[in-house]
DNA sequence: TCTGGGGTCCTAGGACCC
DNA sequence: TCTGGGGTCCTAGGACCC
């Protein structure tokens, strides 16, 4: 076994996060290289998809041009500079940059080059956590050659296999991304952000003050927009004034779970594992409708969107090949409030029917005072069909609601709603 | 200008069991 | 009859992420 450089030893993981750059617009330019150097907004529907002219040109839809309730899922990085960021309404986009191009989202293809570059990643290191379309972790800690210095540059090796990626990535793709290299994932999803995009961003722990701890607390992935403004009340902006913190005041203020976890974060501290593969803990389908509709003026409506939600969900659990015992619906009304219910049967289930029945008893515990802008169906507490049902815990039937649903014998089909 | 769709995890109270 | 502690399951809501 060869001595590493006593100088300075490489730590025992090394974790990269690599994230696709602006995805899904760039996927886009891929077969409208026209618009390279545009401002470029995704989440149009379909209607919103480019005409070709009778001279072979194409004709875009205008951002200016949208009504309706979607968001932007992404946008080319001269959007941005326009202000307008993903998970945005268009609408308000649209005042932003009425004459950005708009472009419908087209989930299959991204899916497509989601796999492609999973792929050509995989080649050269195969330990590699989903964490979604566009994005993911790898353990490179094994991969030959990388703890090698390249002259006198001890991490010559992790930048060498970073290229190598980046290059493979490209190949499979015609797509850039960052990739960001630390000792663990929380660092490396910060530093695949400091170079975007095509940006390589090697870190190591001690540089976590001079590199990280200026950083808003933002850039740490488990610190959104609720605890960000909590942290400010309490005069903290940047990482390092919660590292500064007392473990002691941080647990006072934010509980003994998510208090622990803000200081290691803070410290660039994490031992969360590469898991390349997980079971799914639920699925779900949910609609927002073009305008909000009224439970009993619109039930007719409501209750075919609620069966085709139903009958979509039997369709995704019987490709993916599970069943589930706790089916839950989603209400958002007017004004946003959100409501959920859920049911929690003795049997799994998993066919249209069966869904839509727990479903409609769910939706019976719901007060309907106000008009509905989305409904959803879920299902959890899921398993495999042929597999073993756990160990029945000799639930007392005469409990909760569960006694009572599933069987449907004595249930009038009509319900009081939709 | 009101804010998509698909997820995960955490908290907290009550039921229930030992 | 009163008191009680630990553990698990169920339900509802909320924060957060891509």
């Amino acid at each position: 076994m060869a001595a590493e450089p006593p100088s300075s030893p490489l730590p025992e993981r090394l974790i990269a996060h690599l994230d696709m750059d602006a995805f899904y617009a760039s996927v886009e330019l891929l077969r409208y290289p026209e618009l390279k150097g545009l401002p470029v907004v995704i989440g149009g529907r379909r209607e919103h998809a480019p005409r070709l002219r009778e001279d072979g040109t194409r004709e875009f839809a205008k951002l200016r041009d949208y009504t309706g309730r979607g968001v932007a899922t992404t946008s080319t990085y001269a959007a941005r500079d326009l202000g307008v960021f993903s998970a945005m309404g268009l609408m308000k986009a649209a005042l932003r940059a009425p004459d950005a191009i708009l472009l419908p989202t087209d989930f299959d293809r991204y899916r497509h080059y989601s796999r492609l570059f999973k792929a050509a990643v995989a080649e050269l290191a195969p330990v590699i956590e989903d964490r979604g379309i566009d994005e993911i972790y790898i353990d490179l800690s094994a991969v030959p050659g990388i703890r090698e210095p390249v002259g006198h540059d001890p991490l010559g090796g992790i930048r060498s296999v970073a290229r190598e990626i980046k290059n493979s990535v490209l190949r499979a793709t015609g797509l850039t991304c960052s990739i960001g290299i630390t000792p663990n994932k929380l660092l490396s999803k910060i530093a695949s952000e400091i170079d975007k995009p095509d940006g390589i961003t090697v870190l190591l722990a001690e540089e976590i003050p001079a590199r990280i701890w200026p950083l808003s607390v933002r850039k740490i992935n488990g610190i959104g927009p609720k605890a960000a403004a909590r942290l400010a009340a309490l005069g903290i902006e940047t990482v390092g004034q919660i590292a500064a913190a007392e473990p002691a005041w941080l647990i006072e203020q934010f509980g003994k779970s998510y208090g622990a976890w803000l200081h290691e974060a803070s410290h660039g501290r994490d031992n969360r594992p590469v898991v390349t593969f997980s079971e799914p803990v639920s699925i779900s389908r949910e609609t927002t409708f073009e305008r909000d509709l009224h439970a009993v003026h619109d039930r007719a409506e409501l209750g075919r969107i609620f069966t085709r939600l139903c009958e979509q969900l039997a369709g995704d659990l019987e490709r993916k090949g599970y069943q589930g015992r706790t089916i839950g619906i989603k209400l958002r009304f007017e004004g946003f409030h959100t409501v959920t219910r859920d049911l929690t049967l003795d049997e799994p289930i998993a066919d249209a029917q069966a869904l839509r029945r727990a479903a409609g008893s769910c939706l019976k515990r719901v007060n309907f005072d106000k008009r509905l802008r989305l409904l959803g169906v879920r299902i959890g507490n899921l398993s495999h069909p042929g597999d073993a049902p756990p160990a029945a815990k000799a639930r007392k039937t005469a409990r909760g609601a569960s006694a009572e649903a599933p069987s449907g014998a004595a249930r009038p089909e009509t319900l009081p709603l939709f």
